[in-house]
DNA sequence: GAGAGACTGAACCATTAGGTTCACTATAGC
DNA sequence: GCTATAGTGAACCTAATGGTTCAGTCTCTC
């Protein structure tokens, strides 16, 4: 089932990519400024294929840019990174203030 | 390994919450107004089974809230239900305007 | 009070996700 | 040129996820 193939967009990925706490630790590093993936790796003690992993999800959901420059692959937040997901939410924010206004109205 | 138990915080389930496609479809339904989990499911073509699931994780990330009325239960945004992770997201949104901001300036 | 309707929980199943290791490529620096 | 370093991709493993069915429970409604 669920043949819904349907190219995922681009604020599905970002979902996505934001569900996992390693790589929102990944983007408050690189809030800091570029890292490599050796940098970002050292603090999870995690193997670089890992987190290689890691930085092309958030590359595919374009929250994150990279640079290859010689041996080492430079990588940054991506600009407008969230503009996507925040639009997302605010149109839900409204409704929940809308809720959270008319409670006492009953 | 990742024997990190470290009850979940509200933010963490949140994301991890808003990572589905169907939840986020809920949300967006429950933003037009309160419902059964009846009616949720139907445009899903979905269980009951599969979408009392859903809602319980909606539920446990403090998204939704709901009450059992009757044989029905009726679910609704939670007030304040963004308010996490959208604090979040600015945060890391200023540092990603940085980014645009000083690209031209090499 | 009997039957239908709405949900619920337990058990199960298939796929995805997060991670690893291993073998390899491509630079950097002496 | 040699060796160490940084990253990569393929293959694999395990646990978590999203879904199901089945067997209830509880509440309407006639």
């Amino acid at each position: 089932m669920n043949l819904m193939v349907q190219s995922l967009t681009t604020v599905d990925r970002a979902f996505a990519a934001l569900a996992d706490p390693t790589r929102r630790a990944v983007l408050e590093r690189l809030g800091g400024g570029s890292a490599t993936i050796s940098e970002l790796a050292e603090p999870f003690a995690m193997s670089l294929t890992g987190m290689k992993k890691h930085v092309r999800l958030l590359e595919e959901a374009e929250l994150v840019t990279t640079e290859k420059v010689g041996r080492v692959r430079r990588c940054m937040l991506a600009p407008y990174a969230f503009e996507g997901i925040t639009t997302w939410l605010q149109r839900l924010d409204r409704f929940a203030q809308v809720v959270e206004r008319t409670k006492g109205e009953r």
